[in-house]
DNA sequence: GGTGGCAATTTGAACGATCAAATCGCCCCG
DNA sequence: CGGGGCGATTTGATCGTTCAAATTGCCACC
């Protein structure tokens, strides 16, 4: 009556090939200490003969879980492949924790809601990975209303120490590092160049830069520049700072599209060479292509994706976890 | 007995509440034309009432389909987000077909058939996207062997007439565009740069060059750059072209890192103007932020995404249907 | 030799949906 | 007035797995 299906094996299959019930087969697979040796080893060969594989849909239906993870992708508007690299590392961490990845995108924004919750009440994934999170986020209060389990990627600013879970990168420090290693390489004028107000990240790099530089006792008037994200901007918000009566000699960035801007503004010097020292922040390969040597400040991608996942994991089962934020410390890639 | 669960309602509480059996309530969402109208209403205002969604693993499990697609996603190597925007094109295009996209990142090259092979035969997946087919792919053959549905973005080199389903974007067609809109600007002497022999699309890219400029008539000669993908690499190997006796006034280009290096060794007029004019390939956002009056070629993607999804659909449910290729068209995007 | 205990294994039920077949109620027609 | 036909609805079975409880077999102990 069994194996007649188009993917076939079944567990009964198997249970009769091997001579033994379902729950023994099972029990081989989820709790191998209470089979006896000998049957367990004739189950496997069994299993391994006929290349059993257990029904995916089956085990959610009984488990109540789905072993799947939602995460929302938006059209891509940015220039770096900053998501990219985020998906490749958080999949790869989804994958040795037994998880998949499951993505959608919200048609209208006025659903986007309703999709997280459609998602959850059918049980096609079992928690979320927010990587967006913005200063407001509505969706934070809502799901925590809803015991709906979520990890953000970037700190609920403001909310640090509230009521939900995230996982960031301290740009503060990755800044100050940049700071560090042109002071040690002599530069006294280091200009920040990066978002205007408003951004939480860019906010905090800023201070960053401004923190490292009273700790160097360096002048800090006058040399910062901001603008939008675009190398085209960032050179010229970076020109207007080179033209000044006392020009920087080296930058730190908000990010590395800045960072390529400050180099092109910078030029070359008569030996071919960059004038002005740059440090960027994602060392993003885009930016690599186009300035190889210069510098950037690298986040931990893979490890973020790892504690986004583990701590996600322990949300979907245990229930009810405590908040928990951590903060993972960003690496300069010294280049120069 | 029922609704004691976590996520809640289901379809019997949905059918105790409007007075009807489990069967009617399915009939409702699945066979409309079956229910009588005031009975379908009733069940209708319970469904809303109790928020009632159906559960999924259940649903899977009894209909034998995941209605998920699988996607194999790489370490990201390359500069642009193209895998950013096609991903973001297959998620809507899927999500619009009633699918969602399940991501996978094979830990080791030797398991990576089994991964796929483990993905089907657990019924997590239906079928697959192959988004990065090469010429010998060794997945082609295997998938076919086993009855594995799947489609490719990207033609399988040497088997556009094979037994294999994919879709691709013209890009001799493009190329050609973009020599036409080149020559209409009265450039005679149009340079290519793109990759060296040996992929695929690099060759077919080259060959549209050569074909349009035959069309029109126009000298071919010596015309030609070869370098990998690269932006430091790109502006040497153009240099060496604007540097020999008779000099390319324009550029087509294999890609938009080819093109951005063109564009610098062109360098500036003492106007400020470009000295050569560039026509890229994917009309990357990357470029365009470097480089914001470049034109570019740009493949339609969302169409791609549509194309795939419904080829993979059908052979997903159909079962056999035949093996088809699309060829879609590519537009250049002029922007000077 | 009966019994308690324990390890190994099996049986029955449940998860929540849908398909196929059976049933119900009603009207029409011979 | 009985039966055929039909639309609307219900019942029973099933998908493949795992949990909980029941059963079996075996040994030791009194």
């Amino acid at each position: 009556m069994s194996g007649r299906n188009a993917n076939g094996v079944t567990i009964s299959d198997v249970a009769a090939a091997a001579g033994v019930s379902r729950q023994t087969v099972s029990n081989v697979l989820n709790a191998p200490g209470r089979v006896a040796p000998e049957t367990a080893e004739r189950v496997r060969q069994a299993i391994e003969k006929l290349g059993y594989r257990p029904n995916r849909a089956a085990q959610n239906l009984r488990e109540r879980a789905s072993r799947c993870i939602g995460l929302k992708i938006a059209a891509p508007i940015g220039v770096s492949n900053f998501l990219d690299r985020f998906l490749y590392a958080l999949t790869s961490a989804a994958g040795a924790a037994g998880y998949h990845l499951l993505l959608f995108a919200p048609t209208a924004v006025d659903e986007e809601l309703a999709v997280y919750e459609d998602l959850i009440r059918t049980g096609t994934v079992d928690g979320f990975v927010l990587a967006d999170v913005s200063a407001k986020d509505r969706r934070l209060p809502w799901f925590a209303e809803r015991r709906i389990p979520f990890v953000c990627f970037g700190r609920p600013w403001g909310q640090e120490d509230g009521p939900y879970t995230w996982v960031d990168v301290d740009g503060a420090y990755g800044i100050e590092q940049g700071v560090d290693h042109l002071a040690a390489r002599g530069h006294r004028r280091i200009a920040y160049l990066g978002w205007p107000e408003g951004t939480g990240f860019g906010d905090e790099r800023r201070k960053g830069w401004l923190r490292a530089m009273e700790r160097h006792d360096l002048p800090a008037d006058g040399l910062i520049g901001v603008c939008a994200e675009g190398v085209a901007v960032a050179a010229e918000a970076a020109g207007r700072l080179l033209t000044m009566p006392a020009p920087p000699t080296a930058f730190v960035c908000g990010s590395d599209t800045h960072a390529v801007g400050a180099r092109l503004a910078g030029g070359l010097d008569t030996d071919g060479r960059p004038r002005v020292e740059v440090v960027g922040f994602d060392d993003s390969p885009a930016a690599t292509l186009i300035s190889p040597r210069m510098s950037s400040i690298r986040q931990p991608l893979d490890e973020v994706a790892r504690r986004v996942v583990g701590l996600l994991k322990a949300r979907v089962q245990g229930g009810d976890s405590p908040p928990e934020g951590v903060m993972l410390r960003p690496e300069l890639v010294a280049r120069e």
